[in-house]
DNA sequence: AAATTCTCCAACCGCATTTTC
DNA sequence: CGAAAATGCGGTTGGAGAATT
């Protein structure tokens, strides 16, 4: 398509390190003139700055509402949580986090946590089926406490979707959800009793297709026959008729991902119940959003 | 005290997605 | 509707300071 890069080099562009006039230059403009045309704002606001590099200093230092270092236990527990049920989307998890960036986020579980999980996998080196997460979770429930923190991992994604600007863009949230769910999936892997995680690509569950046959039976956790605690659905298309998807109330994940989980699963997430918002057409409503979680 | 290694994190970069025209 | 521009995201890097040798 033949871009020009955003921050095409130029003489006399600065990289590196802000300095103390710069951040002052760019914080007074943005007070003045609020944030957003990023491509306009360096000329405008004289700087020798490209507009990216500009947005990322505002987002990740300059803004007013951000929180820097002395990640609290809960936050942490928060992060390793939305990190299993989403990925690296480091976005959607400081999302959650308020005051913290995704930048932050992610440099947090690049050092700390992933230094952590070494920690632990030393630790428990003859259970090589174990991993930091996995522990984390394991010792909440056995201990039968829920998170300081009032947020659950289904809070978040609530949230998240429903910050979705007032224009809903369905295509996106859909997306979004699709996305939540095949983690939920990974989830479902590292919360099985005796998951090596490390060793297992988790089972996708795609466009939320039912996963193949063969997949389930190559699948180490699915013990289809003895200990289902993944079991796949027999007919995905009984779903597909029902226009008030209010009505599936419970069903949601059964329906997009052909699972059942285990009583570990849904205490892991920190999730009771999902409802699945009724939305214009069939093949939406199959495909859902994750809309609210009932206590 | 100097040299080396390690840690952390701000910033960069390329690509993907969304918006605009 | 398609192309270009704008914005956003996540992986990676580089350098400053801390820790270790």
């Amino acid at each position: 398509m033949g871009r020009t890069p955003c921050c095409a080099k130029q003489d006399g562009m600065n990289k590196g390190p802000w300095t103390a006039l710069e951040d002052k230059i760019l914080t007074d403009y943005i007070k003045t003139h609020g944030k957003g045309k990023w491509r306009d704002l360096p000329i405008k606001a004289g700087l020798k700055r490209c507009g990216k590099s500009c947005r990322l200093r505002w987002l990740n230092y300059l803004r007013p509402d951000i929180k820097r270092g002395n990640i609290s236990e809960e936050e942490e527990d928060l992060i390793i949580r939305l990190h299993k049920l989403l990925g690296n989307r480091w976005a959607l998890i400081a999302g959650r986090l308020p005051g913290r960036t995704d930048n932050e986020i992610k440099n947090y579980w690049n050092t700390i946590l992933q230094k952590k999980r070494k920690g632990s996998s030393i630790k428990r080196s003859n259970q090589p089926s174990s991993n930091y997460e996995l522990d984390h979770e394991r010792k909440k429930l056995q201990n039968n406490t829920k998170p300081a923190h009032s947020q659950s991992i289904t809070q978040a994604i609530i949230s998240t979707n429903t910050k979705t600007p007032t224009v809903q863009r369905t295509s996106a949230v859909q997306t979004e959800a699709l996305k939540h769910c095949t983690n939920i999936n990974q989830v479902l892997v590292s919360a099985h009793p005796t998951a090596s995680v490390a060793s297992v690509q988790p089972l996708r569950v795609d466009e939320f297709s039912q996963p193949t046959k063969s997949a389930l039976e190559n699948h180490p956790y699915t013990e289809l026959d003895e200990n289902p605690t993944v079991r796949p659905m027999e007919n995905t298309n009984n779903v597909s008729s029902t226009t008030n998807c209010d009505d599936e109330e419970g069903s949601f994940l059964e329906k997009l991902q052909c699972f059942d989980f285990d009583l570990d699963f849904w205490e892991l997430c920190n999730v009771d119940q999902f409802k699945i918002n009724g939305v214009d057409d069939h093949d939406n409503c199959d495909r859902g959003v994750l809309m609210e979680k009932t206590m």
